[in-house]
RNA sequence: GUGGCCAUCGUUCAACGGUUAGGACUUCGGUUUGUGGUACCGAUAAUCAGGGUUCGAUUCCCUGUGGCCACCCCA
């Protein structure tokens, strides 16, 4: 939106359309049998639930991209990228079928070659098996990874909630002492709170070991089954699928009979309750605000003991999850690799930023340029590029507008970006080697040679920050 | 996946079934020579798509598409 177009360019450029149907292009050889397409593959619109992110927005996302990369950083985590794509398996046997991730949400296909591929709905599936394949269990304990991009999840859109949504990632490796897990959640903690967002709370909840987890399932199921008709019909069919999520189906009978139910915390075998306990000790410590929720289950298969979820609220009340996470013991051990507990969690980055603008939070400033460069003629056309580039060399960003002809028209672009000296090159400064410095503040201007241009322009905005911000005495 | 509301220039807001589809903001150009602001002038630019009803559809109906809201779920 905001690219300059030289007039040519713009005359060829076609005409913008928006939603419309366009012109099929000349059929071009292509490699592979396309099929015909539809009506709907011609609009230039981009997928459902799919969307650009435009310069506009970017500061705010700049914003939370440095923040977590900085907490990143600070907490000692090492950054990690893995595919978009990987074997549908792969996610089929850590997230589980009976999930709706997995059931209704996921994006597969199939390859030219044959393979069964999903794009990712989610990090930890995926580092998990980058753990496993490059042995990184052989480096120091713990291990702890970072990650940050895009997911994707066939869901049906509404704000906040995309097809395509962006995830800040956190894992931790080989260690299952409970100050791990307050840990994560203290860096969880820290990252939404240095951006601003107010009225965070936690919730978590402890399910458990793998078999005190199957242990209470079978319970679960015992006790649901017998009033079986006091659920929902979804609920009835979740009771052989995952039968945990019938504990936070939003139906009024459902809650009110799972309200009775037995808790998941009752189960627990001794060493989880006690990891549990020293988890809430630490995050009193921490003072972090938290409510156990007993009936929390998270929608992955592979979670084990803590699991957890941030929560933002705004002024009417209304909550927005901003992520979660929990520990996933048996999940590297399940895929195939040696048993090595892990805990990590996710941020959903499109809400963050969301709950940012909700919050007035400022966007990230990037630094800009305080000086203009605006030429005249062809001689100086040419010149000004050099300009532009000895002026970068000393750390002085400039702007121009080098399509524009009329210095006229380039001052007030320069007026407009607020610079504070513009350089004029015209042919005659061109010829002699010199410029005119001018002083958009006062709007004097002087004559100099090339050699002291930079001195000449630095002075100026050295000046300005002196008004800017002047010395207490 | 279910139900509801909505859809006009890049943005925002107009237009009793008959308008050259209008304004504001933005963008671009100009108000005579190599100097910014304001003001003024001008230009570009839209009825989401496909059907139907009608002499005539931006307007009414249907379908599709998309957005939003509530479920569902989560991030």
């Amino acid at each position: 939106m905001a690219q300059k177009q030289t007039n040519k360019a713009k005359k060829e450029a076609p005409k913008p359309v928006k939603k419309v149907a366009v012109q099929k292009a000349a059929p071009k050889k292509v490699s592979v049998d396309v099929p015909a397409v539809s009506e709907k593959e011609l609009l230039l619109q981009s997928l459902r639930g799919m969307r650009d992110i435009l310069p506009d927005e970017q500061p705010y996302w700049e914003r939370v991209r440095r923040s977590l990369s900085n907490a990143a950083q600070e907490y000692g985590f090492q950054r990690i990228d893995v595919p978009t794509v990987e074997y549908l398996h792969l996610f089929v046997r850590s997230i589980k079928e009976g999930t709706d991730i997995i059931d209704k949400e996921i994006y597969s296909f199939e390859t030219r070659g044959g393979d069964r591929v999903a794009l990712r709905p989610e990090f930890s599936a995926g580092v998990a098996r980058a753990y496993i394949q490059h042995g990184m269990s052989v480096l120091p304990k713990p291990i702890r990874l970072f990650s940050m991009g895009p997911v994707f999840r066939y869901d049906r859109p509404q704000e906040g909630r995309y097809r395509e949504l962006w995830q800040g990632n956190f894992e931790i490796f080989g260690e299952d002492d409970p100050i791990l897990d307050a840990q994560v959640l203290q860096l969880a903690y820290r990252v939404v709170q240095e951006l601003g967002l107010k009225n965070i709370e936690f919730q978590v909840n402890s399910i458990g070991s793998t078999e005190s987890r199957k242990r209470y399932e079978k319970a679960l199921v015992r006790f649901l089954e017998s009033q079986k008709q006091k659920l929902c019909q979804n609920c009835r069919e979740r009771l052989s699928t995952n039968p945990m999520r019938t504990l936070d189906c939003k139906e009024d009978k459902c809650a009110q009979l799972t309200a009775t139910a037995p808790q998941a915390i009752d189960f627990l075998d001794d060493e989880s309750r006690a990891h549990f306990k020293s988890l809430l000790e630490y995050l009193d410590e921490l003072e972090i605000p938290y409510s156990i929720n007993t009936r929390l289950v998270r929608g992955l298969d592979y979670y084990t003991r803590t699991v957890f979820e941030i929560w933002s609220s705004d002024r009417e009340g209304k909550k927005y999850a901003l992520g979660g996470g929990g520990r996933y013991d048996g999940l590297i051990r399940e895929l195939g690799g040696e048993s090595t507990p892990a805990i990590g969690f996710g941020l959903g980055l499109d809400r963050i930023v969301l709950e940012m603008k909700r919050n007035q939070v400022r966007p990230y400033e990037a630094a800009k340029p305080r000086v203009f460069i605006a030429q005249l003629g062809d001689l100086a056309k040419k010149k000004s590029l050099r300009l532009f580039s000895d002026l970068e060399k000393h750390g002085i960003l400039a702007a121009e507008s080098f399509g524009r002809g009329s210095l006229k028209a380039q001052l007030r672009v320069a007026n407009r970006l607020g610079s504070e000296v513009t350089v004029i090159l015209g042919q005659k400064e061109a010829l002699d080697g010199t410029a005119i410095v001018k002083d958009m503040v006062s709007g004097t201007q002087e004559t100099v040679t090339r050699e002291k241009l930079v001195d000449a322009v630095k002075k100026i905005l050295k000046s300005n920050v002196a008004l800017a911000h002047p010395k207490k005495s």
